[in-house]
Formats: structure tokens, C-alpha cells, sequence
DNA sequence: AATGAATGAGAGTTCATTCAT
DNA sequence: TATGAATGAACTCTCATTCAT
């Protein structure tokens, strides 16, 4: 979100002037905007460059396609979203608190941008090798980190990458449900219960 | 998925021959798999009636207009998904098994009908309200057994409708990762280790 | 108006049973209805057959086709129109009574069917010879009329069939105006006023 | 009819270089030739954008609708119209001149753009208010001129508002008549034998 | 006589992209 | 670097008409 635009300009496209690296910032910021609003789809390039406050043409001068350019949001989106989360939980005592905290994070990330749940998600139908990418990155990350708790004894036995699938489709429905449909419980509380059940069990003891 | 069409067609549009029937059923088929494999816009009425067999004007004998199919198509689909684990799940002995063997049975279905998936999850940015209503019945349905298995001693106390979000987000990812991306597990094995998960929980014992 | 149908119906489609002609009156008035509505154009075959409460098929069992039966209509209206105002004319004492009576028999009659004022003014643009032919015949009525009146001395020198067009005009305007816009006047009012203003004329004596 | 386009087109697709307002300028006359000869719903785009000699998205480059640019058409000529009567009376040494000298030109007006008599009078059924506007507009102006020559006592009492309506229905008739229909008298006649009717009245002295 | 399913030409409109200035 | 005019393929949708039943 902070550095939008590293990466997202091809080569030859590469803005060569002070003035032109405002531009290309301007248009990423509104196409977030566009498509975070209105959807791929029914997002219009003239749109885009309507709020970005210059000219269609200029569009061009810095991006290859609509789809290039949505291509790179989601790329730098997905980058944001994880570094979120790895700062929320960057100093978690245990894998159990980081869980908690992690959660709690991204759905606090996901009220703040709902915009970019929303583009990440339709990334799968739009680009989605770009889609799938971000997930398994996310998984990889994810079961890096449950395989280090296991290791060191943290959390119980367990197959890591498919615990991470399980966990990050938990997560992204809470943060569907309860960052964005209905704001009804906050982040915290969400989390503490989600974890309660993924921590503890759903049998009976 | 088999009787496909049911629902699907606006009272003054409805067929009223058998004639009539069979092409809203040609239809209707032709259309799950165009939307399937193309998506929503990249779908076209011409694709759908090229498929079907029939005129292009013929779609519009029994249809008000694309999206009107394609919300209906969610519909019939949501309740083909639904019918089908809880149909899995019936003769299930506890909770924890219904859990397990539901999940074996989403996963599978999914792999069966990926275009189904697809359109189901598609519907988020083309019919929001459809979308929601499918994981708004989900939801009830599910939170609905977990009360009542909890009532009745077979699992933990916890927040009903919480879990029901969390599992089902969890058995979405997993029906993506498992049944379409990926499928180098079988259905059953996912769900025994997922299951595993949430049933046994993360905490070491 | 009355007798809707008579001239309607081409030759190989006229209805050979008592059920038939009762459906083709049925027609002619759903259709007098909807393109007094609706104008030419957005009128509907399925519009008029839906008001007639018959099926689709059955219009073309008695109309060539949209046009043909929109000619039919105008026809009879035109018909209609005069007969109305000769009519209401048959009576007058002399000339000047005549044309206060009949403009304000036909300034009632638009008022009372707008519908059929419409027609007649669309065909204008939909079937132009039947158009001129309703005027022309209209005018030579009227022509006739003045000329009579001229030569028993009724009314003053002049061109008679000119004359008929520039009092037919007014008489239009002034049932448009007077008749359907805005009516704000009784038509035997508008009547006085406006044969007022031919009968005495414009100069100052 | 010179300066079509002034009006014609909506803020945010105004033309905003010299290419622009000559593009401009052409599709209004290709829009006002294809109206003319083929009429509102006869006439398409591709027509009119293949007279002007531009690409079919040009059309959309400046217009919001075909009805949009029909209506704006209707606003010009209607301007026109009143323009070049008003021109042609303006030394007019008293009222009945001007009127013979005004339903004269206006008669020759229409026999030199027929296009546009057929553009104003489909108003009628395509874009009422416009018409409407057209010919309150009319009116007002034409009343106030004879309200002015009566208090001056160039013409008799009587009620300057139907007289006005009145009027212009004849001229209006006369014009399609003697304009269009059958051009086999000069308008100036036409206009001395009409206003005779009108300034002497009909009855006889 | 009546039905209604099927047809398909044709329309208006959108919008990502190109390019001369 | 920035502009905005121009493009045209592609799309959804309409509806008068035909015809088998």
C-alpha cells in the first residue's frame, strides 16, 4: 500500500522524471481506487485517468494494458498484505499468540482496505496465475512458520502445508464475514475464538 | 446440478411446452459450461446458444438477460452443493464424522465440478447479493448442526456461527487448493487431516 | 371508432367464423390502444396481442403485418374523424355556424380520443401516402364546403381548397393545443374565438 | 442551420480542439441529412457516422445517444426556424405585412429544408418536450408581437395566445402543403391569399 | 382457428487501445 | 511528457415474422 508502484512498471515504461514518477503514482493510487470501487470489469481506463487528473493518453505513457497494470496491483497488494501481517506478529512469544495475533491483523488489515480484499480476490478471475501465486507464497510463508513452531515443539504434529491452506481459508472467510459484510465483533474478538477452536479442538475432552 | 432449471426461469418467461422445456434445459446446461470455462464476461450469449444448439434470440424467449441466467444459475448451483454434502453427511454417526466425511464430500464435488466452483465464487463480483445469500444459507446450516451436536454433548461449547464461518472457509480453500489446483490427495485424505485439525486442535498435548 | 374493422382486413385473412371476427375486433382495439400509447414504434406486436388476450401466432392470422394493420387503423380513423364532424356539421343554419360547430366537434372528439390523434399524426412518418390521403380527402370535403357556400353567397371570394388547408391547420393546432396539452378552454370556446378570428378577420375596421 | 452544434453538445463530450469542433460539425450535418431522409428510427449511426466520413465510436466521442443528438438537432433547427423568420420580418411596416412577409418566408424555408420541417415535426413522437418547447416557444413570441400591434391598434381585439396558435397551425399546414406536398404555387402567393383569409375574414360584407 | 417456440438480422452502445500533435 | 481525438471489434438485446403443432 505505502510503496505502491516499485514494481509495477515495465521496463521501457519506467518513468524517467520526477514528474513522471508523481504521474505513474497518481494513476496506481486511482486505479486502486477504480477497481476497488467498480471491479475490473467495470472499471474504465478513462475512469483511472479521470481520477488521477490527467489524460487518457497519458495512461499509456506508463502501462502496458489495464490488465498489466492490474496484474502489478495485485502483485504489490499481495506483498503489502504479508508484510502487514509479519509486522502485526513480528514479536509473538509463541506460534499460538502469533496465530492469534496474525488473525486479528489481517482482519483488521482487510476493514481498513477493503478495496484490496476485493482486487486480490478478483485476481482469480482476472489473472489468475497472478491469484495463485499470492496464496502460495502465503502458504509457503505460513507453513515455514508452523513447521519452525512444530519443530521446536510449539504446536502439535501435523501436516504444515495443509494446515496453512486450512488456516488462510479460515482466515480470509473471517475476514470476509467480519471485516467487510458485517463489522458486528471486533478483529480481536474474532480472533481469540477463531484461534480458541483451531487451538484447542473442536472435541470434546 | 441434475435438475438444473427449476427455479432458474422468470415467471412470464417460463416455457410451457415440452419443447419449451428442453431447450430451457439445453440452456441452462450449455450456459454452466460456457461460464465455466470463460467466466462471466468473457462468456457470450452467442457461446451459450452456439452450445445449446438453438438461435441466439432463443435465449431470450426464457431469459431476461445474462446476469438474470447467470444469478440463476448461482442459485440452482448453491442448492446442488448443499444438497450434496448434506446428503453425504446424513447417515453420519457423530458430528466429528459428519465433519469429516462433509468435507471428503465438498472436496470431491468440487473436483467433479470445478465449473460449478468457479461460478459460485465468480458470483462475488458479478451478483454480490446471490453470493452472500449462498454462504448467509451455508452458514445457518451448518451453524444449525453445531448447536445442536453441542447441545447434545458431542463437541466443545464455542461460538456457532463463528465456526461455521471459519470451517467453511477453511473447506473452501481446501476444495480450491485440493480439488482444482492441485489434486495430488485424495478428497478423503484432506479431510481426515483437516478434520484432524479441528477436531484435535494445534495445541500440543 | 365505431366500427373498427371493416376495411381492417386483407382479403386471404379475413375471418371466416363469428369466434374469428370476435378476435379480430379483439385486435384492431388492443392495437388502436397500444399505438395510441406507445406510438408506432414502441408498439409491440406482442403488446397488442397481450391486451387482446390472444397468442402471439394469432395476430398473423388475420395482419399481414404490423404495418398493414397500422394503415388499416389509420384508415378507419380518418374515416372515423369525418364522419364525426360532419355529423355534428350536418344541421348548420349557414357557412360561419357550420365551421363553429365542426371545429368544436372536432376539438371535443381529440379530446376524447388522444389516442386516435396520435395515429393520425404518426403516420405521418410511418405511412405517409395514407397520411396525405386522409388530408386530402379531408380538404376536398371542406373545399367542396366553401365553394357551395361561396356561390350561394354565404361567405366571401376566395380560394377555396387554400382555404381549407390553412383552416384544417389551425383546426389541428388548435385540437392539439386545446385538446390535449392543455385544456383549458372548452372547445365550443376555442370554437368562437378562433371563427371568430376567420370570419372577421385580423384588420382593424 | 449555419451554426448547428452550438447548443448540440453535452458538457463533458465537448470538443476541445479544432479537430474536435469540425468533427463536430460534420456529424451534425450528416445527422441532419440521415434524420431527413430516412426519419428518427430509419436513420442508424452507422449512417450518419459513414455521411460524415468518421469512424462509428466517433459518434460516441461527442454524443451521448442517438436520441441525445436528435434532440439537440430539434433544439437548433427549432432556433433556426424562428431566427430566419424573425430576420425576414423584421422591417415589416406594420402587423398584417409582417404576417404576409413571415408565412411567406416561412414557406420558402421549408421548401429549402425540407429535412428540417420532417426533423421537427417527428419530434412530435420521438422527443415530445422538445417539440413542445418548440412551439410554446413559438407561440409566446408570436403572441406578444400581435398583443403589441393590437394595443397599438394595428389589428382588431381578440385573444393573442389562440390567435397565435391558430396561425401557426395554418402556416404550418400551408407548409407542408404548398412546401413540400405540391409546390405548385410561390409562397409568396400562397402567404398573400392565406393572410387575405385571416386579415379580411371569411364572412361576407 | 389458435398457439407459442424459434428465428436472426440489425440496432445502439462501450471501451481498450493507437497515434498525431 | 502529456494530450485527447479517433478507432472498430465486440457485445447484449429487440422484435417482427415464420411455422410446426
Amino acid at each position: 500500500m505505502n510503496d505502491l508502484g516499485q514494481a509495477a512498471v515495465s521496463a521501457d515504461k519506467a518513468p524517467r522524471t520526477e514528474r513522471g514518477r508523481r504521474t505513474v503514482r497518481k494513476l496506481l493510487e486511482a486505479a486502486a481506487q477504480e477497481f476497488g470501487e467498480r471491479g475490473y470489469h467495470d472499471a474504465a481506463i478513462t475512469g483511472i485517468t479521470a481520477r488521477a487528473g490527467v489524460a487518457l493518453g497519458t495512461f499509456y505513457t506508463y502501462f502496458e494494458s489495464k490488465e498489466e497494470l492490474f496484474r502489478a496491483l495485485v502483485r504489490d497488494m499481495s506483498d503489502a498484505v504479508r508484510a502487514h501481517v509479519a509486522e502485526a506478529v513480528a514479536g509473538a512469544p509463541d506460534r499460538l499468540a502469533a496465530e492469534r495475533i496474525g488473525l486479528a491483523a489481517f482482519i483488521a488489515f482487510v476493514r481498513e482496505h477493503p478495496e484490496l480484499y476485493r482486487i486480490i480476490e478478483e485476481a482469480q478471475f482476472v489473472a489468475e496465475d497472478v491469484y495463485r501465486q499470492h496464496y502460495l507464497t502465503f502458504v509457503e510463508g505460513y507453513g515455514r512458520n508452523l513447521a519452525a513452531a512444530r519443530s521446536r515443539g510449539q504446536i502439535s504434529e501435523g501436516p504444515d502445508e495443509l494446515r496453512a491452506w486450512a488456516l488462510i481459508g479460515m482466515s480470509v472467510f473471517l475476514g470476509m464475514r467480519y471485516g467487510i459484510w458485517k463489522r458486528d465483533m471486533a478483529p480481536a474478538d474474532v480472533a481469540d475464538l477463531a484461534i480458541d477452536l483451531v487451538s484447542e479442538g473442536l472435541r470434546k475432552r
